[in-house]
DNA sequence: ACAAGTATGTAGCACTTGCTACAATATTGG
DNA sequence: CCAATATTGTAGCAAGTGCTACATACTTGT
């Protein structure tokens, strides 16, 4: 029965659970450390300050997330784009994938305020998503770099008009679109 | 020199500037009041609470913003899709927008928090957007409804990455599709 | 004029925030 | 073993949070 030993390595992953079930808003130091089992002042002792936590914390979530998408590889290769196009949707769309949509908007928040790490956080999962949608591309698809960055601008719009409960729109805008090389 | 009476109607606007200028995250009763002129306690007084406040606030600010949209009318109709897209990123890339934009990031975040008002803020931003945009697009364009879905659908997406310093891949996104009918 | 509301100032409460001082223990290298 | 270092607990601080109690005014309708 080996102690544990405490670690940030240690501390990162309930953090980041608790990060992806409540969001950032209530990541506090004493919340953040009693999800970890710890007190506020070992957090400042392992990070140093609660900005370079955050910072940790969402590199670390952006990793949860390149597994998360690397888990969902596999399947057939898709045909057309609009095939290509309603995976994605269904992808973004999963269950488990709800917490990150819901953290990826106060992270979109945090980088539009300079507040230090976000802007790199949100930066890595969008490259991300955007070279595993290449993967999803068809196989004989003329242009996969420019056909990947149209249909995840489509996407990401619709993850927003959705967000702010406009699916109507969104569905509307996908069905209106001409997907390029099909 | 008739003193102007205090009221939730000359309190909003000062406040609106308030957080057009420094976001909703500071937004807290103190800075708001000094904003205002006023103490917390007037502010409570007024609007029963703070959660009613920022209600209040976010659709005064959503009038606001369709007041700017407004005062952009005019110039002549463009003839094609791609010319009206061009017109609308460079609406929303205004200086006079650029609050707006920092603002709005927050209000989908906290529309998915289920924070109250935020939504209906959200959402009623979007439909003016929406509309204005209806207005702007080509006049014989066979679906100004669906087009107009499709390029806002379009320009939210690359708002977001624009928002994560992705701007490169909503650049090659829109000028990868093919905009319906042109 | 007088009672009844409306409006405002001053203080404060209970709580949370990030962070620190100080002391105690555990571990480890010589 | 013993000294240095790494780790941890307890307590607290100064600031900020939404909100309230209480005492004033200032304006009304009668």
């Amino acid at each position: 029965m080996a102690k544990l030993k405490i670690s940030r390595d240690s501390l990162l992953p309930p953090m980041a659970n608790f990060v992806l079930e409540n969001g950032l808003a209530p990541a506090s130091l004493r919340p953040l450390a009693k999800a970890a089992g710890t007190s506020d002042r070992m957090l400042i002792y392992h990070f140093g300050s609660k900005e370079r936590l955050i910072e940790d914390l969402l590199e670390y979530i952006a990793d949860i997330y390149a597994d998360a998408i690397d888990q969902s590889f596999g399947g057939e290769r898709v045909t057309t784009r609009q095939e290509c196009l309603e995976r994605v949707m269904a992808f973004t769309a999963k269950a488990e994938m709800q917490p990150f949509m819901a953290l990826w908007w106060e992270i979109v928040a945090g980088a539009t305020h300079n507040k230090p790490g976000y802007l790199e956080a949100g930066r890595s999962m969008i490259w991300l998503l955007l070279n595993w949608m290449k993967t999803q591309l068809p196989i004989d698809d003329p242009d996969p770099e420019g056909g990947a960055r149209y249909l995840l601008t489509m996407i990401e719009g619709a993850l927003m008009l959705r967000a702010v409960g406009c699916d109507e729109i969104a569905r509307a805008g996908l069905g209106n679109a001409d997907l390029g090389a099909a």
